[in-house]
Order: structure tokens, then sequence, then C-alpha cells
DNA sequence: CACCTAACATACCAACAAGTATGTATGTCA
DNA sequence: TGACATACATACTTGTTGGTATGTTAGGTG
């Protein structure tokens, strides 16, 4: 007995601030931070301003706690484990799958990347969120500049290539794709911005390959 | 007689619009629109509302005004004016100037790119915006291909790649990088990204030459 | 069962926002 | 010179915002 799911629908207090986390991220999503309103959060989640506020200190600190948490978990779920998981396949060819893989609906493409909605908005104006993001940036960068010097080790990659800076400049296309497609309102600016990026990622591999060959 | 400039500090209609909409774009430029407070915007330029609002519909139509006016030059001085006025150089060494000569003093990365800025808040929120900027971006990406085009037919550009597809391809390099850079609020991620774009630059000429041999 | 605190709920506030109603001064032209 | 539209100035309204002060209730503990 002691049912541990039934009848917990009433003070569950670490579901309560799930819920809330959540509808504000989208909340924070659709109309960037500032201009995000408690009270359309309280609305969809029906929870009341007290619960908030005794989950959250203040609008601040629900902002860097969706950073820590949520946003943190899309850039772990689509990039970082990926990135670890395909240790012993071609490096490239792993990047070529992961790029291929990010939501291309058109919901999602009209919204934008979070991460970057949010860098664009905050990063001048609040420097805890700046330093979140950029956390988050460089965890990203890392894990693919990571598979790149493994590459490099291998012969797949090509050597004369930094591996930070070509992690970086691989994440200033997806982004600047997500920012074009986000204006255009189309997916397929951002097919397009697939293709190029792919084929940018081929022009990386080592010319003459060692293994295997 | 009748001093042309002399006692027009007052009453000058057209200066004083000049004059709210670039203390406008300033606010914008910094806060995001719908952060931009209006009462800042009249404090920076000791002009009343009622000033504002004989000059500006609302606060929407101050900001398509923005977009139009200010936004419109900083891209037709920084790039639509260059590509013309490269014509007969190699197109490769023009893009690369160009990019080059994009502002890379601290203040300017630490703000973003103006274009950016809004596309990114606006382009979800308000079609009337969206479809302002897409303008904008379509103009841009059509003076690259221009060029690109010019150079196919002359040699100096490799026949292969699609002008239009290349041209939004550098246009989301450039963006992806001035998000990075504004994010780490670090001008060395800027220059980072500009020698990497120059280098995929380098990569669209033409194999072999045609032209002067 | 009593008690106590974590987890909420309700009602309110002060600040600020965009926008407006209305008044006033200025230049122009008959 | 006087009428009149333009170009402003002032004061106000209405709505919304994040935040708080003060309750109330659930649920585990002794």
């Amino acid at each position: 007995m002691l049912g541990g799911e039934r009848k917990r629908k009433f003070r569950d207090s670490g579901r309560t601030r799930e819920r809330l986390l959540q509808a504000a991220f989208q909340e924070v999503y659709r109309y960037g931070f500032q201009s995000a309103a408690i009270d359309t959060i309280l609305a969809a989640t029906n929870v009341t301003k007290g619960a908030l506020y005794y989950h959250f200190d203040s609008k601040e600190a629900l902002g860097h706690a969706i950073v820590d948490e949520i946003v943190a978990n899309l850039v772990r779920d689509r990039w970082l484990l990926p990135l670890q998981r395909s240790q012993d396949k071609d490096p490239i060819d792993a990047l070529i799958g992961i790029v291929q893989a990010i939501p291309a609906r058109p919901r999602d493409v009209r919204s934008g990347c979070p991460l970057v909605n949010l860098a664009q908005e905050m990063s001048q104006l609040d420097e805890q969120f700046r330093k979140r993001l950029e956390r988050l940036f460089l965890a990203w960068q890392e894990g693919i500049a990571t598979l790149l010097r493994k590459g490099q080790s291998e012969g797949t990659v090509r050597r004369d290539l930094v591996p930070e800076a070509t992690a970086s400049f691989l994440i200033a296309m997806v982004e600047g794709y997500e920012v074009l497609a986000k204006n255009a309102q189309d997916a397929r600016v951002w097919e397009v911005g697939i293709t190029n990026i792919v084929g940018w990622l081929r022009s990386l591999r080592a010319s003459g390959k060692r293994k295997r060959g």
C-alpha cells in the first residue's frame, strides 16, 4: 500500500515547480523574458501567485532556473549526449547526423532556438543570464571540439583546423540559419541551411583517409 | 535674408522627427522593441509626448519607421553600397573587405547587429515588422548573390555553387557569429569569426582562374 | 489527536506603461 | 492683421506589471 502515485495531485511541491518551469519556458520562448507575463504563466498552470513566489524568489530567479534546467537539458539532449554516443562513429558523419536531427518542424523553425533567443535578448542586460548561457555555449563548443580532436587523431578530420574555432564556426552557422529561418518564418530556409552546413562539414574530412581506406 | 538655418532650432518638424527616430533606435537597440520605453526616448530628446505622437501614430509605427529608415540605411551603407562600388574588383576580395569592415569595436560587438536583434525579437510577434525586416534580408542576400553571379561569369567564383544559397550562407555565418560574440560580450570571438568566414570565402574561388592568369 | 511547517491561496499595491484629450504657441498666407 | 493648420506642451486615464502582506490548508511528526 502507501500508493506512491495516487492522490499526489495536490501538494506535490516538486511537480508544481516543474509545471511552473515548463509553462514559464513556453511563455519566455514565445515572448522573450522581459515581455513574459507572470500572470500568463499562472493562468496556464492553474497555480496562484503565492505558490509561484514560494518556489521562485523573483521573475529573474525563474528565468535563471529556466536556463539552468530546461535550456541546459535541451543542449544536452540534442548535442552533448548524441556527441558522446557517437564516440565510435566517424566524427563528420556524426556531426552531420546531429545537425540533420535538429527539429525542423514549422513550429520549431518559427520560434527559433531557445538558447539563441535568450542570449540575444538578455546577454547585454543581465550578467547573471549571460554567464549561465555562456556555460551552455562553452559546453556545446567543447563537445564538438572534442569529437573533432578525436577525428584528427584518427586521421578522419583535417589536421590544419583548430578544433575550438571550427566548433564555434559550426555553432555560428547553425544559429545564424536559425535566425534567418525564424525571420522568414519558413522551414525551407532552414532546410537549405542544413544542406549548406552539411556540405561544409564534408569539407572538413581529411583528404587521404588513414583507417580502413 | 530669410536665413534658412538660423533660428531653425525650434519648430523644425523634420529635425524633431529625425531626433526622435535616432533616440528611439538607440533605446530599441539597447533594450529591444517591447521593452523600449517611450518616456526614455522623450527624456533623451527633450521632446514631449504630444510631439512624439504627432509624428508617429503609435509605438508600433515608430518601430516600423526605425526599420524602414535607420536599419535599412545601415544595411545599405555597410553592404549594398560597398557591394555596388566593388563591381570592378574581384568579388571574393570585395566580400572579404566588406566583412572585415563590419564594426568590431567592443561597443558594437556587445550590442549585436540591429537587424538581427529586431528580427529575433519581433519576427514571430508582429507580421508587419517581419515583412519589413525580410525586405532588408532579401536585399542583402540579393546584393551578395549578384556579385557572386558576376564572379561566376568572369570565372573567379566557383560555378558549382548556387549564388542565392551561398549568399544566405554568408549572412547566416555573419549573424551567427554576431550572436556568439554578443553573448560572450567579447570582441575576440568576433575576430575569430571573421578569420573563419574569410577562410571560407577564399574557398569559393574558382580553382583555375580564367582571366588575367 | 495536537501541532507545526511546508505549500499553497487571496487581496492588494505602487510603479510604470502606452495612449489621449485638450490646450497653446508658431509660422504662413490671404 | 487675422484666420488657420502645423507643431508642439501638459495633464490625465486606463491597464498591466512584478511583487508582497496576510491569510489558509494539507500532511507528516511526536
